[in-house]
DNA sequence: TTGACGGGTTCAGATTTCAAACGCACCCTG
DNA sequence: CAGGGTGCGTTTGAAATCTGAACCCGTCAA
């Protein structure tokens, strides 16, 4: 499988990941979330090879999370904003960072705090289940297939697969007849 | 900088992305929260190539994310298993399956539907603060340093570079005494 | 002894990514 | 209008990574 075929995987993993999942687009979005917005700022910033930071940004805007907008007219400048896509990205963001803070933080020492305006106060993120507002454990959830999902297990189809030598093809001239 | 420089980054989005992201190591865990543990396995499922499935999978143990337990003695087998720093990135996972169920599964198929065990109903993960328990919003939350950050942005000190060339050198001597 | 299984490693060749230089449109100065 | 600066990206080879196929090892079943 290649990078640029994920998106038509049968699975929401997949297509998230070939819209975000490579080292940089990340970083990318987290200055997004932290208001950064041109061109000039993304790269000072990450340290991003400019070829790399243009294809990511092209990337994003492609997948509908940044979108491209005028903030000056002569000479004409665009600057790159998150769009209502890019901001549901942020529970991604912040599961990320806080993992980040709870296992590679030194001694615990975040390198960064998040205030929840709201309520004025610093806070970590809690993910829980929509129906009874429980906090999420892996061990309490289960899958099982959607109406997007053809096969009958919950991943893509193993065996829907074309008659393909069982494993790795052992034996040059084995497979001449079952 | 240089992907494996990451790691050292003071972000715990870079630290983060340093163990988990590039887009095989988040569809094998994917594969791991569901339960799959052996390397023919995650090989089957994911059409992965058996060299970098070993060196992921290599990863995520150094990383303490999996470890690696034997499951049966003569011939010795392993198998690769979730730790609890590695159930801890649950929550990252479900953020990205949601995200692409809302945003890239066709007409809102879902390929895949959670159920909460302890309540029983089929759910959407969703992120809360900690402190007063209302859904984030991006808009809502700002960051200021914390005790790991040692500089004056948020970010990582763009200023306190050694004196590399500026990105392409355009002007030699400007900054002399700042 | 041969074949199969599970779990990897090695190696050559195709892609990607990197870093630096280059191009272009525009503004400001003189 | 020439000359220099800025913002934003593209082109260009070299370096790193990924892919695909074969190979190796230990054990068991026939």
């Amino acid at each position: 499988m290649r990078w640029r075929d994920l998106g038509g995987e049968e699975c929401s993993v997949a297509r998230t990941v070939s819209v975000i999942g490579d080292r940089w687009t990340l970083l990318v979005l987290r200055e997004c979330f932290l208001r950064v917005r041109r061109f000039e700022d993304f790269q000072a910033r990450l340290g991003i090879t400019r070829p790399l930071l243009a294809a990511r940004l092209r990337k994003l805007v492609g997948a509908g999370v940044l979108e491209r907008v005028a903030y000056q007219e002569r000479p004409l400048r665009h600057e790159y904003r998150l769009t209502p896509r890019g901001l549901d990205l942020h529970p991604v963001l912040m599961a990320i960072v806080h993992w980040g803070d709870t296992h590679l933080a030194p001694d615990g020492r975040r390198p960064l705090l998040h205030r929840h305006k709201p309520c004025g106060h610093l806070f970590d993120p809690v993910m829980i289940c929509s129906e009874c507002a429980v906090p999420l454990h892996a061990r309490e959830v289960t899958v099982e297939p959607g109406p997007g999902g053809g096969s009958r297990t919950p991943h893509r189809a193993a065996e829907a697969e074309p008659p393909s030598p069982r494993r790795r093809a052992r034996r040059p001239g084995a497979t001449s007849s079952g």
